[in-house]
DNA sequence: CAAAATAGGAGACAGTTGTGCACTGACTGC
DNA sequence: GCAGTCAGTGCACAACTGTCTCCTATTTTG
């Protein structure tokens, strides 16, 4: 019924993942710049001139990694943040999420941590695109809570810039730490001591005024 | 007399810089892991074989650069955040100081900020492990502030991580802004309001103890 | 002042890299 | 059902890499 499979578009499309994971389980032990298109055939499992029928070259290959792992995490993130609740039970919430998804896409979530500030500048410049467009959604839904009425929108993004940053930096801890320790445990216990710490800022912001808040302390 | 440097260790000496700031300057644009010996021996002016009379690899290169580039960081920074006095004043201060480092120091701190998630295991541990002995000073210095007064030993540590982290990303939002631009300026602005808004978190903890949330659900 | 020590150089080695070219064979639209 | 398309192969090439062994020149030392 549908032509839009296609026996020869699948077999494209399966060596082109097999490229994509080939390349993904290198970088978990290197950076993008050091990575041979050679050495990801190899591990593909094709030649070398097959490589050239999908990417023009690695950094290619890597900006498609960096849009084939934010995508998922931004939709992922998205549904999680757009949960309501109290403030406490949301920031475990968060949290949790960030251990999920490095358990389920650690090497993903490698790539894009390491190439952030690697050395492959258009791979860089994608990844800080995709994490400031992520920074401008979370500042937009920080204005549409009760909690950001009366902030001015760069108070806002300065905010989920924050957020953003510690999320950078927790799921880089849990990589950090061996899935079976409790060292896992002890990213977890930081990371929401420190969003509560933000969000108790944040309760009483900015720092001089006073908010319109029923004493809430 | 004769115990001055010897003509002899000064060439050596010499040389070993050489290769560091050839080192240095390359990689501005790539990361440690692509880095070649003879890229390096190229710059610097000497023969490849040269370099084996100082590092076995560029790995170990590398490891020296960590060194240098923290010793120096570690000691200005520790200064500075020796001051007291006000809180705002001493928040803008620190952010001042963190301009001047990467306007000071740009290579240095590039490498630092890409080699701690990089791809060169040894690399990234022994920067991890500068900035952990960083946090942990950090915290002890906290501990001795007025304001950390009833701080439990985890939780000092907990934000001295805090404020690591967030200068590691407010250097590297200088790195990325350009140095003529205002967006130096808005770099700084971001940051210190970040900084304000944590500390206002600072002196409203903890957060839940013996108060009763307005509407828990 | 001669002999030992040593920082650095010259050249060569095998291995690897990216990339070009001609080719094959399966799929697909007419 | 046939001709064209195209994903993937095989092979070759020059360039580059890390590392080896010898060699040179200058400093140090007894």
């Amino acid at each position: 019924m549908s032509e839009t499979i296609g026996a020869r578009q699948a077999q494209r499309h399966k060596t082109r993942r097999a490229l994509l994971d080939a390349a993904l389980s290198l970088l978990e032990e290197q950076s993008l710049g050091s990575l041979g298109l050679r050495e990801v055939t190899r591990v593909a499992g094709v030649t070398p001139t097959a490589f050239y029928r999908h990417f023009r070259d690695t950094e290619e290959l890597g900006i498609a990694l960096v849009d084939e792992a934010l995508q998922s995490l931004h939709a992922t993130v998205r549904s999680t943040l757009a949960a309501s609740g109290e403030a406490a039970q949301r920031i475990d919430t968060t949290v949790d999420l960030m251990a999920e998804l490095v358990r389920e896409y650690p090497a993903h979530i490698r790539f894009i941590v390491r190439e952030r500030h690697g050395g492959v500048r258009r791979v860089r410049e994608a990844v800080s695109g995709q994490l400031d467009a992520f920074a401008r959604e979370v500042a937009e839904r920080l204005g549409a809570d009760p909690l950001g009425a009366g902030w001015s929108a760069d108070d806002l993004l300065m905010l989920a810039r924050l957020y953003v940053d510690h999320m950078v930096m927790t799921v880089s801890a849990y990589l950090a730490a061996g899935p079976d320790d409790g060292e896992w445990a002890a990213v977890t216990r930081t990371a929401r001591r420190q969003l509560r710490l933000i969000h108790a800022g944040r309760l009483h912001w900015p720092v001089g005024r006073a908010r319109p808040e029923p004493d809430a302390l």
